[in-house]
RNA sequence: GCACGGAUGUCGGAGCGGUUACGUCGGGGAUUGCAAAUCCUCUUACCUGGGUUCAAAUCCCAGUCCGUGCUCCA
């Protein structure tokens, strides 16, 4: 079954095509690196993550290029706020978009141009926009003129050239930009005082923003490619402008053969913004909350829909995550030999419960793998994994033989990593996930305190003595302690 | 105003022509002295009005309400 992705620009899901057998080109607009990285911007290369994971999986060879725009009005305004040193404020900004994306368990993609090592391009580009009459020289710069070519107008927001006159009429006066029509977007900009320069044969100036991503996606992938991605938000103008910009200077339409845009967060309902106040950087969220289950809460989500982040959402993504998480470790630990037996064949309308349940864990695999064919829909293939872990779980504690017990701890733990773990990237590593948990200094500080009380309490449990017991166990919860019974006797944890 | 997307059970939110979404909340049960954890199970919803169809939450038409974009923004 071939893979669906929802086309911005046709507005209509199609069949993914590639322009070359196998092979996938794939463009993702970056950060602008003048701040840390926001929940907005997890929630964004996250999608692409995913999208670029189940390419993999898929048996594609993902060619994922993005960005650093490191030259932009915010950075120079932030640089002077602090010393003026902004190739410094780039550097630690980017340092920390790692940091973030590697916390979130996403994936590198293979190059990360920055813009200011590309201008030489992006002048030879509106060099031959200027000849092809597509762009003209004003006093302040260079600008695309956008009723050069109109009909390329609208292609992602479906909007109409009039329309948008009329909308923002009032908007564009007293830019004291000397461009030709409001449309019209720059491609250059004159230098003004105390800011970054680079040469140009208009003057000393910087590119516009819009012309930065032309010219590195085109560098990368010549004159078209398979994906283009970015925020919501980015459809326009930034997207059309590329449009504009890419198919002008190539001369070659469609440049983009899928426009993907991820849905935007909102905190408890609102749109996420400083303004608001409500504005959580990556590294503030990751304070409160676990990377994974951040990741978890934002995977099972659908790209495309907008997510509301609010603490229920997060408190399902602990409960459900903790689910996945204890299942797997179950079932690692159900695995004994390295050498399972082979299962029986799996056949859903089967009495025997062993052959039903690798038929509906079975089945539970083509539904995730028709999920992410479907749009990359993960929110649905999350909701596959859960109904695995139930399967799985309900399997562990079914008292098969130790033969066959083993060879389903295997297939749960591979079904289990290859879903959950190597497309949704929600699985720690083997080792993480089998680790003992630190020992906390408070928790050996009290160990035999508290070993002391668990004898006393099992003694008077043992006599039947549950006002006793229960005492006990409230001494335990002063110290912090809680305590689960369990088959093999109490276990004890720090809350 | 124009454009794009929505409207589903207590709530969040999939599905998008016939089949259990999933989770949360609430009810019942197994296990447990109780609790926690785990598992089983029940309640069976699709904005309004028309239409197409053997069959519609799902397609078509009209309407209502909501969100987002049109300005730097993932």
């Amino acid at each position: 079954m071939p893979i669906r992705v929802h086309d911005t620009r046709r507005r209509i899901k199609v069949d993914f095509t590639t322009l070359e057998p196998g092979k996938v080109s794939m463009y993702v607009c970056g950060v602008t690196v003048y701040d840390r990285c926001h929940l907005g911007h997890a929630r964004c290369y996250l999608a692409f993550d995913l999208i670029h994971r189940w390419l993999e999986v898929s048996g594609y060879d993902v060619n994922y290029v993005q960005n650093f725009t490191d030259i932009d009005d915010k950075i120079i305004q932030r640089a002077n706020e602090i010393n003026g040193d902004w190739t410094a404020l780039v550097d630690q900004n980017i340092e920390g978009y790692y940091e973030d994306m590697d916390a979130l368990n996403i994936l590198r993609a293979d190059h990360y141009p920055r813009c200011t090592e590309y201008v030489d391009d992006m002048i030879r580009i509106t060099e031959d926009l200027i000849e092809k009459e597509n762009a003209y020289v004003a006093d302040d710069g260079v600008y695309f003129h956008v009723d050069s070519a109109p009909e390329k107008f609208g292609q992602l927001t479906g909007q109409s050239i009039e329309a948008v006159r009329s909308g923002a009429g009032g908007r564009v006066d007293g830019t004291g930009s000397s461009k030709r029509d409001h449309k019209d977007f720059a491609l250059w900009k004159a230098a003004k005082p105390g800011e970054p320069t680079w040469d140009s044969p208009w003057g000393p100036g910087r590119p516009g923003w819009h012309i930065e991503c032309t010219a590195m996606s085109l560098d990368y992938f010549e004159r078209e490619f398979d994906i283009h991605g970015g925020g919501h938000d980015l459809r326009f103008p930034h997207h059309e402008a590329e449009i504009f910009q890419g198919e002008c200077h190539t001369g070659h339409s469609p440049v983009v053969h899928h426009w993907l845009h991820n849905g935007f967060v909102n905190i408890d309902g609102e749109k996420m913004s400083k303004s608001l106040g409500n504005f959580w950087t990556i590294q503030e969220i990751l304070e409160k909350v676990d990377a994974m289950v951040l990741r978890f809460a934002l995977v099972n989500a659908h790209y495309r829909s907008p997510i509301d982040m609010n603490e229920s959402l997060l408190n399902d993504a602990e409960r459900n995550y903790n689910r996945l998480l204890s299942c797997y470790v179950a079932a690692l630990k159900a695995c004994g030999s390295p050498d399972p037996v082979p299962l029986p064949p799996a056949d859903i309308t089967s009495n025997q419960p062993l052959v039903k349940s690798l038929g509906l864990l079975e089945k539970m695999a083509e539904g995730f793998a028709k999920a992410l064919d479907d749009d990359f829909n993960s929110r649905e293939g999350v909701a596959k994994v859960l109904g695995m872990v139930r399967e799985i779980s309900r399997g562990l504690q079914s008292g098969l033989d130790e033969a066959d017990m083993n060879a389903f701890a295997h297939y749960g733990v591979d079904l289990l990593e290859e879903t959950a773990g190597r497309v949704l990237g929600v699985l720690p590593t083997r080792e993480i996930a089998l680790a003992e948990p630190e020992e906390d200094p408070r928790r050996t500080e009290i160990a035999d305190q508290v070993e002391a009380l668990l004898l006393r309490r099992g003694e008077a449990r043992a006599a039947k003595d549950w006002p006793q017991a229960d005492a006990i166990r409230d001494e335990l919860v002063a110290l912090g302690v809680v305590v689960t019974d369990t088959a093999s006797g109490p276990e004890w944890d720090l809350v």
